[in-house]
Parts: C-alpha cells; sequence; structure tokens
DNA sequence: CATAACATTGTAAAAATATACAGTATTATA
DNA sequence: TATAATACTGTATATTTTTACAATGTTATG
C-alpha cells in the first residue's frame, strides 16, 4: 500500500514547486513513480488540505498551508509517526529510526514539527533517520520525550 | 464606481461565513445588493487573493488569508487603503481617518506598511485611524506624503 | 474634440476540479 | 470460512471555476 508515501511525496513537491494545476500536480508525481488519476490527486489534495490561491501575477498555486493544518496537528503527526515506525536504536549520542520503506522523510517531518525542544533536527534517508539530540540530553530522556508526545510509542515494536 | 465597495463586502462574508462555492458567495453578495455574474466573482476572488481550502470535514472553504496577502506590494496596500477609506480630518497634530466599518485595521495596516516616513504610526479601532505624524510634520505635508503614495488620494470623498 | 489606453463586465466556452458509482482489495467479525 | 465493514481507486460525469472575446464606459493625452 503506498497512499502514504504519496502523499508525502505530495506534500514535498508542493512545498518546493510552484504549481498552478492538478494537471502539473500529476506529472511531477509520475516523475517519482506515483502513477494515478486526476480524481485520486483531487482526494489526495483534500486529504491534506491543500488549497489553491491566486499568486498575485496572474496565475494560482497550489499551497500547504500549515495553519490550516495546526488544529489537530500534533494528533495527525503522531499518527504520521507511527505508521511508518519500526523501531528506534542508539549511535553515539545519535538516535537511529527505522521506518517502513520510504517512509523516512514522513516520519522525520513528523518529529520536526513536534518541535520536541530534546531535539535539534533530523535527517532522513529512505528507511532510516538520523536523530541528532540536543546537546547533554541522555538516550533516556529522548526516549522518554518522544513517549510524552507520541501516544502508544514504544522502543521497539 | 460599485467595484471596491463590492470586494470590501466580499471580503467580509468571507472572513465571516464559511462558504463552500462561488454559487453560494453569489447569493451572498445578493443580499446585500451587489448583482454580478459568476465570471465577475472570480475575478474578484482572484483580485483578493481569497483561496479555496479544503475544510477537514469533507468539504471545501474560501479563505481570505491574511498571509497571501502580506508581503503586500504597494499597489496593493494601496487598493487596501483606498478600499476602505472615507476621510481625513485633523485633531491637533493628529490625523482621524475614518474608514467603512470593519476597515480601519486594513487601512491602517496598509499605512504602517506603506512606510510613510512622516508617519510614526498608527492606532485603529473599528472604523477609525488615528495616525501619528512624525514631530513637526504640518498637516499639508501629512496630506501631501499620503497624495504621493496612494495614486488618487483625495482628502475628502 | 478625437483617439488611445485602460478598466470593468457579461456571455459563452473551455478548462479544471470534485464526486457518484462500481470494482477490488484488505481487515475485522461472527 | 463466510460475511460484513473499510479503504482505495479508476471511469465517467457533474460541477465548479477560469478565461477568451466582445461590448461599454472611463480616463488620459495629443
Amino acid at each position: 500500500m503506498d497512499r502514504s508515501a504519496r502523499l508525502a511525496s505530495l506534500r514535498r513537491i508542493i512545498e518546493t514547486n510552484k504549481v498552478a494545476s492538478q494537471d502539473m500536480l500529476l506529472k511531477l508525481l509520475q516523475d517519482e513513480g506515483y502513477i494515478v488519476t486526476q480524481a485520486t490527486l483531487s482526494r489526495d489534495l483534500k486529504h491534506l488540505k491543500v488549497g489553491k490561491i491566486p499568486d498575485g501575477k496572474g496565475g494560482y498555486l497550489y499551497t500547504y498551508s500549515d495553519s490550516a493544518n495546526k488544529g489537530g496537528s500534533d494528533k495527525s503527526l503522531a499518527e504520521d509517526f507511527k505508521r511508518g515506525y519500526i523501531g528506534i536504536d542508539f549511535s553515539g549520542n545519535m538516535a537511529v529510526v527505522k521506518t517502513l520503506p520510504r517512509h523516512a522523510s514522513t516520519v522525520a517531518f513528523a518529529i520536526d514539527n513536534l518541535h520536541i525542544k530534546e531535539i535539534v533536527g533530523t535527517v532522513a534517508g529512505d528507511d532510516t533517520i538520523l536523530i541528532l539530540p540536543k546537546d547533554g540530553v541522555k538516550r533516556q530522556e529522548l526516549i522518554h520525550s518522544l513517549k510524552s508526545r507520541i501516544p502508544g510509542f514504544t522502543e521497539n515494536l
């Protein structure tokens, strides 16, 4: 099942490109290997609460508005996290999160946007994320901070 | 000239109602006495940078996003000004601007962001704005500075 | 005044977007 | 296992939105 990976790509595409129509989005998705119909894309956009607004230069622009997604965001971020999460390990002071294939960027995005104060940032590959803890944060403190922000989080499944 | 008044109403309608389609907006505008075609409405929405966004409850919603209109160009700021502006008067060294109901904050925002050097700042109520001129700036100088930055500005309508 | 440039609008049509419906697959439940 | 409930999708269509074009009016300019 590819839907959540597709949604993650879609979000990234919209956040990093100026796209004026669903047809154009369809092509960009295609470039990443996702072949769907316009109908499905329309549904995906609705799911992500992506809006279409005039760009002030005579055209239109699809936008992923954080504010539109703010309400209840922690909840859906935690869901994003759990959807892809497999397990966590440590290497030196860094945490290594394993995810389902292609889910790394979505999970990392969720971590970033939960704004956990013990975490400085993340780096995501395809199924692996590096979490960079703030200076002096111990492994157990990091685990605890994740537990406190992601209901049902456990160290390993 | 009805257009700017219509745009003001349109904006207020959108800010205070949950509207799902242009047809619905058309009816609300009608209720206020503005009879236009859907084509004109579409153009108006483009002008105001009003977007259509999924509401998270299965429907869609027209939204006037401040952020979309934030980095307003001088041109659109001047338009905001003129859309709400009624007249200007003086009290002591301060200028008192009257606006359409509820337009004070928009007009004041426009004045602030035009960064007129003769103006220190503004205070806005609901339909009234106080402009605080810089020390030593005379009434006529203030008027002149407004004229120079807001095409078509006149002291009273 | 005449003419040009610009602004606003409706009509009609094109283009873009949303969705009803049906089909498939997956998961849950008796 | 059989049945029901849920999730996801494509097809075809309906709905919605945008725009080309022409008409009208307004403002600027010679």
